[in-house]
DNA sequence: CATCATGTAACATATGAAGTTACATGAAAC
DNA sequence: GTTTCATGTAACTTCATATGTTACATGATG
C-alpha cells in the first residue's frame, strides 16, 4: 500500500509558514515540497475550511495562519484534513456472515482501536508550537538557519 | 490506499482449519475466502517456514495446523506474514535534510512507534485458542452450526 | 486591465496488494 | 509405473488509490 503523507507533509508546511512574516504561495510551498502547487492547495483546503490557516489571491496573496501556534494541535490537523485511515491492514470483509471470521474481526478491531485511541491522544497533545519549539532547539544545536527558499533551493 | 488483509484472512482459514480433521487444500481455503489458491499459498508460505504449519503434496495432501492452537499468538502470525506495515500513513520524507521536517518526523514516528508497541502487545496476549473459544461461544449464541463447505459454499 | 494567486475539475501516473496463468515437483491411488 | 491430485513458485495482469499534472475559472492587487 502506498502510504498516506498528508499529515506529515501539511505539517512540513505549516511551520515554515510559522517562519515566515509574510503570506506563502502554493507555488513556494511546493518547491519547499518538491511537489506540486495544486496538490498544496488540495491539503491546505482542509484547513482552510477548519479555520486553521487563511489564503488570499492575487498579488501578495498566498497563505497564513490565522491562529496561535500553541491553539493548534497535531490532532486537529488530522482531523482538518479529512482523518485519513491510520492503519493499512483491514478486515478481509468487515460485515462477515461466517461466524469464524466474525470472531477474527472482533478480537483485531478491538486490538486497532485501541492503537487509533493511542494515537489521537498524543496526536491532541503536541501543538504546532511544541514542533516549532523543538524545531528551533534542533536549528541551535546545529548551528544552521533555515530559510525556506534556501534550504529546499530547487 | 488498498488495506492488506492478509493477518485477517489467514487467521479466518486458520480457525477454518482448527475445526477440520482432515487435510485443508488450498483450493478449499480459496473457495472459502473468495479468492485464489496460490494466494492461499503464498500466505501459507510464511506459516509453513514458521513452523505452524504443514503441508501436504498429492491425494488427501493439503494443509494441517502443526501446533496447540493455544501456542500459537496473533503476533506470531503476523510476524510470520512478513511484519506487514501497520500504518497508512508515513513521513514525507524519511531523511529530510530539512531541519524542520525532522521535528516533524520525530514528533509523529514517536506517536507511531509507540501504537506499534501497543498493537503488537495485544496481538502477543491472543492466541488461536482464544479466537477458536470466541469463534464457539458465538456459534452457540447464534444456534447454528458450521462447515467450511457449507457456510462458504459457492 | 494586466498580472498574480487561489479554487477546482478532470485527467495522468505510479505504486503495491491481490488475482491469475503456467508449469514444475512430489505424493498417493490404481 | 502412470495417472491423478496437491503443493511450490515464477511471471504476469488487474485493480485501487495516493499523488502528480493540465487546464481553466475566479477574484485581488497594482
Amino acid at each position: 500500500m502506498k502510504r498516506d503523507s498528508k499529515l506529515s507533509g501539511i505539517l512540513h508546511v505549516l511551520l515554515h509558514m510559522a517562519e515566515a512574516k509574510a503570506p506563502v504561495t502554493s507555488e513556494e510551498m511546493a518547491k519547499a515540497m518538491q511537489t506540486n502547487p495544486v496538490v498544496v492547495r488540495r491539503i491546505m483546503a482542509g484547513l482552510r475550511e477548519a479555520g486553521f490557516v487563511r489564503s488570499g489571491k492575487g498579488h501578495g496573496g498566498g497563505w497564513t495562519i490565522a491562529r496561535e501556534l500553541s491553539a493548534i494541535t497535531l490532532r486537529d490537523i488530522y482531523v482538518a484534513v479529512g482523518s485519513p485511515e491510520l492503519f493499512a491492514m483491514g478486515n478481509r470483509t468487515e460485515s462477515p456472515g461466517c461466524i469464524v471470521e466474525q470472531a477474527v474481526n472482533a478480537a483485531l478491531d478491538g486490538a486497532f482501536r485501541d492503537a487509533e485511541t493511542l494515537l489521537l491522544d498524543r496526536f491532541a497533545e503536541v501543538t504546532l508550537a511544541d514542533l516549532s519549539a523543538d524545531f528551533h532547539a534542533r536549528m541551535l544545536a546545529s548551528g544552521k538557519t533555515i530559510d525556506l527558499g534556501t534550504i529546499h533551493a530547487a
